[in-house]
DNA sequence: CGTCAAGTTGAACAGTATCAACTGATGTGG
DNA sequence: CCACATCAGTTGATACTGTTCAACTTGACG
């Protein structure tokens, strides 16, 4: 990061959008020159609540990153039925399967807050790459990061039951989301007895970030509403969360943890 | 007998593995000069059938392109069930996601044959893909497939029942391999006497070229063995296939393509 | 020929899906 | 502000898919 460059500290255009790509995963660790060639090469668009970036099939011209909002990705089968791939968070990136590969759009990418992106169109992307190793440095290891998770998710659906699945997925969504996020209270932390508790015996409470419907964590897991609603019934009847209308808070993950790691 | 022009002479020095390496995932589209760099920083190493080439959880040290054999990706789960992830055919690419990501090897990598493989440490890597851009290229492209591929399974997972699945996965075993099946210098070319296989879709049978067992078939597609041999004995009673010990070949693929494909 | 691995099959069982009926919360427009 | 429509969620009854265990058969190979 050591720069005798022209770059005072305040970025002279656009300093929340320029920090924002500094932390994103596709380029960390470029030098603010670079940034900056990043950014002129970029598009910006807006969606509205609920409105599609893309959809499955579409052909793949851009590459997106998350600037503010969250986005989900789905697949959907030929009889209609849905998977939900993921969640997007700010600075993560979109899009990049189809456009890597040339071909169409395996997922239809869907805003659910209100969002602004950044956009590169395929020529542009490679142009970037080019010019700066540390892209193609970074895409690779987040292509790599992405297929292990995806590998592990292939593993917990093949050898684990809805319970467990179930369990794993509120704990992954109840993780502080990566880097840009304000610090609320990490899982991580009820793992320590060691830590004095706060006022009540260790009732610290997760509340998951996400508005998610029984849909949703049934897309997620690859079961139904129905076994989820049935589910944290029960563990809600246990004392582990605590549940309303799209929101979930977790009473005890430990609970959870061990039931996501038991046979 | 087409033999005269078995060795052509623009491959001085390794013409079959040169050749191999040409038509690698990785490397496709590298000058001569550039495969012959590659060549260099490259060590060799064989494997016995059944032996591993590097075990899950083990520190990621290279990354291998198999030449000639067959290898096994599968992941162990805490209570001992595995999971099979994927077959290798020679000219692809294994154990770069540990390396890309810099963590340990998070499957492992059997030998189903005798094998021959190409390695390459990590900074020997970073320095060729400094050096030709191309194969970063070709790294991207070929992580990008594997997600796709990897988000397809985990929809198949989530939403459709094992018949399904296990239809799809036969048919998938029976194409051809992918790119390396074609007339290049493989060593084994005895189990193909058939060309092209014509359109005449009536009584044409599919002999897989692997040999699978219930157990592997269950590992690929999230079941059990039982379940696996009760459909396929079922498959075998409706004239779709015939199956012995360790090998089955396809007869109808036409009725497990409309299988796979229903709701 | 004996041994071992692969494969088959029945019976009991467990886990989920499916459908239907219902409750409660949210938001909207008259 | 209330009536209403809509959407998220709950729960019971039922059916079905797939697992598990056990006993057995078949095939390969020294």
């Amino acid at each position: 990061m050591v720069t005798h460059n022209e770059q005072p500290p305040e970025y002279h255009d656009h300093p929340p959008v320029l920090k924002l790509l500094a932390h994103a995963e596709f380029f960390i660790g470029l030098e603010t020159s670079g940034l900056h060639q990043v950014l002129q090469a970029a598009r910006k668009r807006r969606l509205e609540q609920q409105e599609t970036c893309f959809q499955q099939d579409d052909p793949a011209d851009f590459l997106y990153l998350l600037c503010s909002g969250r986005m989900k990705l789905t697949q959907l089968t030929a009889d209609g039925r849905q998977v939900l791939l993921r969640f997007v968070d700010p600075g993560e990136v979109f899009g990049g399967i189809a456009l890597f590969t040339g071909e169409r759009y395996p997922v239809t990418a869907e805003a659910v807050d209100e969002c602004e992106l950044l956009l590169w169109d395929g020529p542009a992307m490679q142009r970037l790459m080019e010019a700066q190793p540390g892209i193609a440095r970074n895409v690779i290891q987040h292509l790599a990061e992405l297929v292990k998770s995806l590998q592990d998710r292939v593993r917990e659906l093949s050898t684990e039951r809805v319970e467990q699945r179930l369990a794993r997925a509120l704990i992954r969504l109840a993780q502080p989301t990566g880097q840009m996020d304000a610090p609320t209270g990490s899982i991580e932390q009820s793992d320590k007895p060691s830590k004095e508790p706060p006022p009540t015996t260790s009732t610290e409470r997760f509340p998951l970030a996400i508005h998610l419907t029984r849909q949703d964590l049934g897309e997620l897991t690859g079961t139904t509403l129905y076994t989820v609603s049935r589910i944290l019934s029960r563990w809600e009847r246990d004392g582990w969360i605590e549940s309303g209308r799209e929101r979930i808070t977790l009473i005890d993950p430990t609970a959870l943890q061990s039931l996501a790691e038991d046979s």
